[in-house]
DNA sequence: ATCAATTTGTTCGTATGTATG
DNA sequence: CCATACATACGAACAAATTGA
């Protein structure tokens, strides 16, 4: 298997996948690689325009699509959060 | 073997071969020189518009001909882009 | 209660590019 | 050529709630 994204990967404005697709793909894979943990806070929208170099829209964008896929949930004025998996967790917990 | 066509080949409106294929051979030519790298953007409609002096439906004519050959793909709302090829491209990443 | 910093929610304007007529 | 529609991206500004001092 192939490492898809990293946490330093760079967004490519210039290829064929839009922006907030990119951001979305690393977020989901660094979530699926533990660096936050469900019912964690993912890094501040203003924190990750400053890490990837996109505009705020873009990254609520990304970060939109994978609230609707269940992958993340908002938590307004407070942060936006690592939803709780069924399958994935349990093991050690 | 001989170049064929440049980056500034103008379009010879009244001779045998139709614009749109003028267009396309020498966006190919441009490619297999390296103009345009793969999963790269071509310049915009538009842009060839002015460049070459034709009008937009002779530009995406000439484009789908290239698309329909594998050689571009497009990406909609995004841009046109060079395939990603196995044999066509230099060694050098 | 006041002040400041942080974070998400919302809207407006501008620009680019494809899709279609 | 022009006009319209849609999708995307960036920038700026303001609102509302939270947090901490």
């Amino acid at each position: 298997m192939t490492m898809m994204f990293g946490p330093d990967d760079l967004i490519d404005h210039d290829g064929p996948i839009t922006p907030y697709r990119q951001l979305a793909a690393i977020l989901k894979a660094r979530i699926a690689r533990g660096d936050w943990r469900p019912n964690r806070p993912i890094p501040s929208e203003a924190r990750l325009v400053q890490e990837y170099g996109l505009a705020r829209s873009t990254v609520r964008r990304g970060i939109a699509e994978l609230v609707a896929e269940g992958v993340l949930f908002v938590m307004p004025q407070r942060g936006t959060y690592v939803s709780p998996s069924d399958s994935t967790e349990g093991a050690e917990g």
